[in-house]
DNA sequence: TGTACATCAGTGAACGCGCGTTCACTGATGTAC
DNA sequence: TGTACATCAGTGAACGCGCGTTCACTGATGTAC
């Protein structure tokens, strides 16, 4: 049955927010569109009233979830310490989808890439904001190391299956940022 | 028709040769085990000869893709150099099995996670022994901060759909790897 | 404001396809004599 | 060393299943009067 204009916005809203959350969980191919209009209540003929193709819906989930995120803005360190919690390693589901899903990218549509390009582009800058007074080359350096260090060690720590070398990687990644991060100021 | 034991094992080989390939380059969900085969030069029914299941071919292309990588023992800032080069970026078939795995690797079979926690355990004692002199606790932070980070400057050059900002994030993630463990041995 | 009706968001059965896996069969291998 | 035969690696057709996608239908919405 129609349901009224804003309803199916909300609708529409819905099922981005559960397919980003199931993305992140369990990756793109894993996750079916019946699965994601299941978790967003509805049934998943559906589905193709709302999106072009699954590729379309994982295009506009990516847009939907990086635009929303607008994580590493505050306090640098405190960021870097949350990002590289087993918090954040273990709540996947939850957590930054730069980790949970870049690697995954490389086998997508082109409008995905480019929205997560987006993503990152904004997410490097963010994070050169937070950064203590640097000149603009360093600034831009330590943003795109830490940035990458930070990406690596949760997306290490999530395939290891030994709790303490998960830790390890990242309690030791955070330490090694956070030098680096002084490094930076003092030069 | 039957082959020699020794044409049996080769087959094998190469069957997982074929394997770490096609999956460093597709992903593990997107390759076929009748890819796989035809690859190798057999046909699909075969596989079961050789293999329990495709999990099974996953966890022991794993093992065998990582006990095979040797890289990094040698000099370690030409080993970042060509980690984080456009070459090793474009080839993602032939490189390195954990920038192309690591992530998928969360939703594989416990067998094939616990390979690659051995593969990446190693790999991190392999750069700490690369390192130049440093106190054992330094050397450990050093080998895993650089290997976080070179791990995730090659998952995000890939993601990113523009050369400029790709290449732009392999190059700053060396020079900032470089600076770390420079200070890390000037302390 | 109230009514009649065209619209269209959502339903659920059905489709075609590719996948992992199975199996009866083939014919070269390698062993027993 | 030569021969007869049991073994078994590889073949290719077939299976069942889940997936993305389609479509005829339903009934609440919202517009025209």
């Amino acid at each position: 049955m129609k349901v009224s204009r804003e309803q199916m916005a909300e609708n529409r809203c819905r099922i981005l927010d559960v397919a980003s959350r199931l993305f992140r969980d369990k990756g793109f191919d894993a996750v079916s569109v019946a699965e994601v209009m299941k978790a967003a209540g509805l049934t998943h003929g559906g589905f193709y009233g709302h999106f072009s193709s699954k590729d379309d819906l994982i295009a506009q989930t990516l847009a939907h979830v990086l635009a929303a995120d607008s994580s590493g803005g505050g306090d640098l360190r405190a960021y870097v310490s949350s990002y590289l919690s087993s918090r954040h390693r273990d709540n996947a589901a939850g957590g930054c989808p730069t980790a949970g899903l870049a690697a995954a990218i490389r086998h997508q549509t082109p409008a995905a890439r480019s929205a997560m390009t987006e993503g990152l582009r904004s997410q490097i800058e963010r994070i050169g904001k937070a950064l203590p007074n640097l000149d603009p080359s360093d600034r831009r350096r330590a943003a795109i190391g830490s940035w990458a260090a930070m990406v690596g060690a949760v997306i290490l720590a999530r395939a290891i299956d030994d709790p303490v070398l998960s830790d390890e990687v990242l309690e030791q990644t955070r330490t090694w940022i956070d030098a680096g991060i002084s490094q930076a100021s003092a030069s």
